[in-house]
DNA sequence: GTTTAAACGAGACGGTACGTCTCGTCTTCCC
DNA sequence: GGGAAGACGAGACGTACCGTCTCGTTTAAAC
């Protein structure tokens, strides 16, 4: 990230630039969001778009993380099922608005190809939230909620993996009634 | 699809720009592949492919289909624990096959953006697996292996919901080893 | 020309082929002008097209001298000015009608690039031309109406020059009026 | 033409493009030159190209400009058949040089379809030689050279008519040993 | 208050691939 | 078995963006 070299730079330039893109990206769509487009929206030289950023991803990415770094974190009310459940519908929240969802799932696209945009999104996004989630998860084991001999970094695999299934798999739909009886499913077992 | 319409035209041109796709993706991954590259490799011409496939995500999911369409069964053993197992790791290695991985990593990418591309892969992928899972589900629920309340669709989607999230999520890997795990805290459940 | 060689085919496929291509030249311009289209007109195959004539200057020569075969006579009325200007007028309306205008004018610009077409065009158009005017213009020598020293061919071509120079050169415009002012300065000289 | 608009532009890829497009012509002919050619030889993008002209023919005509321009004088010797005889000579060498020659017939057929073309040859080339020639002309018949009643335009236009009409007529060759001969019909005249 | 170095907007540049078009050849099917 | 229909390989078209590279012009810290 680039941040910390520009400290003489217009501030202003970076946030016109990141809201730019931001807009920008409801309108057209993640694939169709071009380097060119942002620069004309925000005003800006295409020159200083590659100077502080390596790609179109990593603009969008400083983007988000501005939008949603206060959703990461992970209450602890005491009972594990409201806890999971408030997190949960967190993510589906944020993976389904209007604003947040396409250029999401934009990011998890490039990440297939681009990896530094995986190790961004792992750093800014992932490890904060795994931390939160395992730590929480490990009390839960400690206090008898959940099983003690399950890996914490799997259930919390397992949790979120149903949304980004609806949320990836075409012609399937993330929908916020649906989170629960995921969770329930998740914590009872199927089997008979 | 346009199989259909193309009864007249030469089946060997139709072979050898799927195979050229299948085997250029390979080599240079979904996002550097090109319509030119197809063509050429095929010792086609443009036209050919755009009169036939209107995206490259198609021509990639027909060149899939002919791979996988073997794939897609479900066996049944008579212990349901079995044949999940069986079908899970049957799709671990369809999705991290060097032959097909990132072949279908890519479609479910341009499926986010394509309408077209997302109809076409449930049409063809997704309907059919869809209905052979749930069909064995029903019938374990039937003999009372699994709950009798359960929705068999979620608990199909459940089931492949780990899967897809270690292939999408940035920074995580999908192994064969864990399939089990998250098999058995599916049948289990992770409360105490 | 294949005129020849085709005694066994289909004479009305042919008038087919050449009335599509003198009337198609005319609604799009010769530039515009495609084998396709002609093909469709008439309601032939391209491969008969192909067949038949090599090129579509070739298609528009047989049908340009269809049309224009009893216009390169030259009377003789005894009197050399009253023939050269009716012969000179004739060539002026040829020229600048709306059916064989831009067709000839196609041919002329295609006979730049193409040696096939150069030969026909000769052949069927410059050659009959020639030798009739050349006959004229040696009788009104023998006449005493013309210079004996000079050479009929040059004459000719001096006497046509004008006619083509304005309907070639940009921005000049080939009038009938203008014609018996030409070639009133060629048979009296511009000289004081 | 763009010349005006572009003073910030680098004027060595202007060269560039219009070098290479002068001696592609020359070896592949107007007809199967190519703006992808021009582009490939010169080193240049096809956008930039396309930026700055509208078609092939308006850069080949630039590129003719520049070689040409210093051709359009008509110097006044006194004598006003030496003059036009030095003029004449000039043009049949510019017409039939292997420089200049096919690139200046490619630019009288694209005149043919293209009025943006006819435009730009009429203001370029066809003004500048028109006035210097009536002016000359005029002057001659001040002077009691030339008969006074005729229009120095048609007289030009008579004058340069039979080397543009060897040049463009198939199967006639435009040889400057019959320059003078025309010229001397010319004034004269052809009546006896 | 001036200097000066960077970051800036603007946009030209060499490229690549796009999707379309037409060419002239080749193939299939029907009459 | 000849012709319409049209698929085919080829390749140029004109467009859109890419990422790089000058250009002057702010602009803000250092002097």
């Amino acid at each position: 990230m680039p941040q910390q070299n520009r400290s003489r730079q217009n501030e202003k330039v970076r946030i016109a630039i990141l809201d730019a893109a931001f807009s920008l990206v409801r309108e057209v769509g993640y694939d169709k969001l071009t380097i060119e487009g942002i620069a004309k929206r925000a005003g800006a030289g295409k020159q200083t778009l590659y100077r502080w950023w390596s790609s179109k991803a990593l603009i969008l990415l400083e983007a988000l993380v501005e939008h949603v770094k206060d959703e990461l974190v992970f209450a602890d009310t005491g009972n594990i099922r409201d806890d999971l459940l408030a997190q949960m519908l967190r993510v589906e929240k944020l993976l389904t608005s209007k604003d947040t969802g396409c250029l999401f799932i934009g990011l998890l696209v490039e990440a297939q190809f681009n990896q530094d945009v995986a190790n961004a999104m792992n750093v800014q996004i992932y490890q904060p939230t795994y931390r939160a989630a395992t730590e929480r998860l490990a009390i839960a084991q400690r206090h008898g909620e959940l099983q003690p001999g399950l890996d914490p970094v799997m259930m919390v695999e397992l949790l979120y993996a149903p949304i980004y299934y609806r949320l990836i798999v075409p012609c399937t739909k993330l929908t916020a009634a649906d989170i629960p009886k995921f969770l329930d499913m998740i914590l009872a077992g199927i089997r008979l």
